[in-house]
RNA sequence: GGGAGAGUUCCAGAGCGGUCAAAUGGGGCAGACUGUAAAUCUGUUGUCUACGACUUCGGUGGUUCGAAUCCACCCUCUCCCA
């Protein structure tokens, strides 16, 4: 099977610009394509995962990819989806978090001669003129078709602000620049990047009078069309310091049972036919499902080491006889004890189970909180300082939450 | 530039002088059920030294015994006209 029919049949891809010369090119080693990732975070994601690793299979097939970082576009912000005004970030954190990024890219996908590039585009819009560039490109550009693009729909709602809407241009520029100077021609992307990706094609086509070509990959959604890889507390991150591989592995252990397979399919790197071989599972067996996901996208991020003590924390903690091992843990300093005892509550909020006291009473009060295998009956219980000694405290929060606390 | 309207707790959105820590829905958290799934049902959802106290309704000042609610100015946003 080619490259092409495999993203294919794994659901990768969402639109194409030209099915059939986009096959060719890719099935033969013949583009040179480039992904952007604007520095909105100081950690990578799961859609950008998703995007590193459509990067290497196009590689292993001949391509050449090019990572392109977001240091100018980030300036400015992506409106595209978006119903409300993106925080303008500072000059600095666009820098940190070029940096962060540009570090895990680097475990993911090689760089250097030959292999894969990696460029910034504030190498040439920061130093755009801007009615240089306006004579240059901005008669290429039509408002009406523009306000008509999907990405802005929900912003004509609610408003959107000139500053904005130029995003759509300087993506268009990255990608007529790179053209010219990397013989880059193919765009990858989120399927919300689209309309963003056709503009650049159309002016390369205005311009320079030739054809580019763009591709998206299907956004990761579940089966209730919410984007995956997403929290209540933010996005599932690829640092290990923002997102623990025991969270990590947490998160796709527990998907729904409609979404296993789609995720299989789509984020693993596992041969089609032993995913088409689980297609069949049904009821509890999805439970296995759910593990062999959790297991190869941890060692895909963390390694096999991280993924392994993971799994088996996660089997301890369930299967009964926790293991403390690579339990999240809580160092309590002399501050928190008072007279040698900690009371229920405060213990709580020490190990960042509650935000504060309060939640941390009605945790109790409605038997949320099991304290080294004891329900913890009231709020007024109090531990010893003795207690924590050596292997600790086991703190139990609902059914799944674990963590330990420990004295120095 | 002119006119109209809006800013309420995580979000949406009621409230329009005391009975408001603020309806309702969503989301979150917990309990029951279960397969570490989904659905469903129940409780809960500002803070605290907790049957009480304290701080919140864009900002600042004012009227009043009393303000999310009234007035003034300011800020932000939306809509209509140019």
């Amino acid at each position: 099977m080619q490259i092409y029919e495999e993203l294919k049949a794994r659901g990768l891809i969402a639109q194409v610009t030209d099915e059939e010369e986009i096959r060719e090119l890719v099935n033969n080693g013949k583009a040179t394509f480039y992904i952007g990732f604007d520095p909105t975070a100081d950690s990578l994601h799961v859609g950008h995962f998703m995007a590193l690793c459509l990067m290497k299979r196009l590689q292993m097939a001949g391509n050449k990819p090019i990572a392109l970082l977001g240091g100018g576009t980030g300036m400015v912000g992506d409106p595209s989806g978006r119903s409300d005004l993106r925080q303008v970030m500072t000059v600095d954190t666009i820098q940190h978090n070029c940096d962060c990024f540009k570090k895990q890219m680097e475990h993911f996908i090689e760089f250097g001669e030959g292999k894969a590039k990696m460029i910034n585009n504030a190498d040439w819009l920061l130093k755009l003129n801007y009615i240089e560039l306006m004579r240059e490109v901005g008669s290429c550009f039509s408002v009406n078709n523009m306000l008509r693009a999907e990405c802005y729909k929900q912003r004509m709602e609610k408003g959107l602000t000139f500053f904005e809407f130029n995003y759509m241009i300087m993506q268009a520029y990255d990608f007529y620049h790179m053209y010219q100077t990397d013989g880059c021609n193919m765009q990858f992307g989120g399927d919300d990047q689209w309309s963003n990706m056709l503009a650049g094609t159309e002016l390369i086509r205005r311009k320079l009078g030739k054809d580019a070509y763009a591709m998206t990959i299907t956004l990761l959604m579940n089966s209730e069309g919410k984007k995956m890889g997403k929290t209540a507390n933010g996005a599932v991150w690829l640092d290990p310091a923002k997102t623990s591989p025991f969270d990590f592995y947490q998160y796709w252990r527990n998907i729904g049972d409609a979404d296993v397979l789609k995720c299989i399919r789509m984020l693993t790197f596992l041969p089609l036919d032993e995913i088409d071989a689980m297609d069949h599972w049904e009821g509890s067996q999805l439970n296995r499902a759910k593990e062999i996901l959790a297991m190869e996208l941890t060692t895909l991020i963390h390694g096999t080491e991280e993924a392994q003590k993971a799994e088996e924390a996660a089997h301890g903690l369930f299967a009964g006889g926790a293991s403390t091992e690579h339990m999240p843990t809580t160092v309590l300093g002399d501050a928190q004890f008072e007279n040698g005892t900690i009371g229920a509550l405060s213990l709580l909020v020490a190990c960042g189970l509650c935000a504060s006291n309060g939640e941390a009473r009605r945790l109790v009060q409605q038997g949320g909180v099991t304290i080294n295998d004891k329900k913890v009956e009231g709020v007024d219980a109090v531990y010893q300082r003795d207690d924590f000694a050596g292997e600790g405290v086991i703190v139990k929060k609902g059914k799944k939450i674990f963590h330990r606390a420990v004295t120095q």
